[in-house]
DNA sequence: GTATCCAGATACGATGTTGTATCCTGAGGG
DNA sequence: CCCTCAGGATACAACATCGTATCTGGATAC
């Protein structure tokens, strides 16, 4: 065994309980999570999991920060390798690795704690602070990766950032927990075909513009 | 005191329940929930809970069962005096009337009972189908309100109904729950402003098109 | 007017849960 | 090599909840 101090011993326990809370809020959600199941399934007892948070939901919202910040780094990175090519973009978008299909189980794990975080949010103001923070920055990816796509067209600054990143944000999230609930009417590739089609009509308005400033321009 | 019949009185008492239960759950979730406290809300003792509903999660069903359908003669109503106007239409949609801005403890109640029940769906196989339909349903309201903005401009049948129905419902549903997780990011027209934004690349879409089948129709 | 029936009340058993208060054991420091 | 300290274990107290099993009083039928 290697040598632990102390310190890492408590981070690691400190981990071990945040992951196993994930699962178990994950699939009981907020009210039906168990603390003496969280502690057993991550190898203690309820002592560890009072030594190292306040109450349930202390706990609760550390692991939603902790998840927070995987995910952010996952989008972070998703977007810069984003190609500014709409049409590879969107056959992207359409992979197996993007949609998910490859890990489904860790897919609606996710969406499960998100959506009782967003729930625990709307009564929790700790939780809710917290959340606004995240979307905050959620926004903000989104909206850079659609500037990377109106700006080549000349539509770089035609709309209000903030509301770009909330639309796409939206459509991201809220297409595939349809996707989730009705497999059969809502395809997994629906956020692509959403991203096609706005793709399409940017692309048509910045046509637009460009014919409307030159004609101007000759008169 | 009118002379109410045995049935008559049954079906009063089950409504009385089910309000009940709606406040309840929306302000403490599935797992929070006490049939108790609904109950005595209600003016009843458990007893009556267990004799109109199989369970607790029988009685969550019938809720969103009762809900949807009111959500879905308004929706309706909504769609149908829709003017086919796109400025008209999105200055309607900023008015305090439709972002609840005039009933905002009703909104917001009915948001968490809602993600509470999409929650709730992704676990119990018997709700996921009961909101599947639901969501089905919504998808086409939307889906026939883009297409009278679509038909007009010449896009009637440019894109697939479904995916458009399911950009509008997850835009107008997302942007909402954004707008409640974090007001000072997200004003309550973001919703309208999303609309504004599609409605002016469709517009110059349309024009696109037809200015494409002009040519071709020249040569 | 009486027998029947059932919606809702009451009583009960069985757990499962949270949070606190106390104990123990092994790592850090000298 | 011993003392200290705290991370985690144990024990405990106090409830709250669900679901079932049984009862009852007023409405319905005859």
């Amino acid at each position: 065994m290697a040598r632990v101090t102390r310190e890492e011993s408590q981070a690691r326990t400190r981990q071990q309980l945040l992951d196993a809370a994930a699962v178990e809020f994950a699939e009981r959600g907020f009210g039906g999570a168990s603390l003496d199941r969280i502690a057993a399934s991550a190898g203690f007892t309820r002592g560890a999991v009072y030594s190292n948070f306040a109450d349930k939901a202390d706990l609760f919202v550390a692991v939603l920060d902790d998840r927070s910040r995987h995910q952010i780094a996952e989008i972070d990175a998703a977007i810069s390798s984003t190609s500014a090519d709409g049409t590879e973009f969107v056959a992207r978008l359409r992979s197996p690795a993007w949609t998910g299909r490859n890990r489904p189980d860790l897919v609606l794990q996710w969406m499960r704690l998100n959506d009782e975080f967003r729930l625990f949010a709307l009564r929790d103001e700790r939780a809710r602070l917290a959340l606004a923070r995240h979307e905050q920055r959620l926004r903000e990816f989104y909206a850079l990766a659609a500037e990377r796509f109106l700006e080549p067209i000349g539509l770089g600054d035609r709309f209000d950032r903030t509301t770009l990143g909330a639309m796409l944000y939206a459509l991201d999230r809220d297409l595939n927990r349809q996707q989730h609930v009705d497999p059969a009417d809502v395809p997994p590739t629906s956020f692509a075909d959403a991203i096609a089609i706005l793709l399409e009509a940017a692309e048509a308005l910045g046509r637009s513009d460009a014919g409307e400033s030159r004609s101007d321009g000759q008169r």
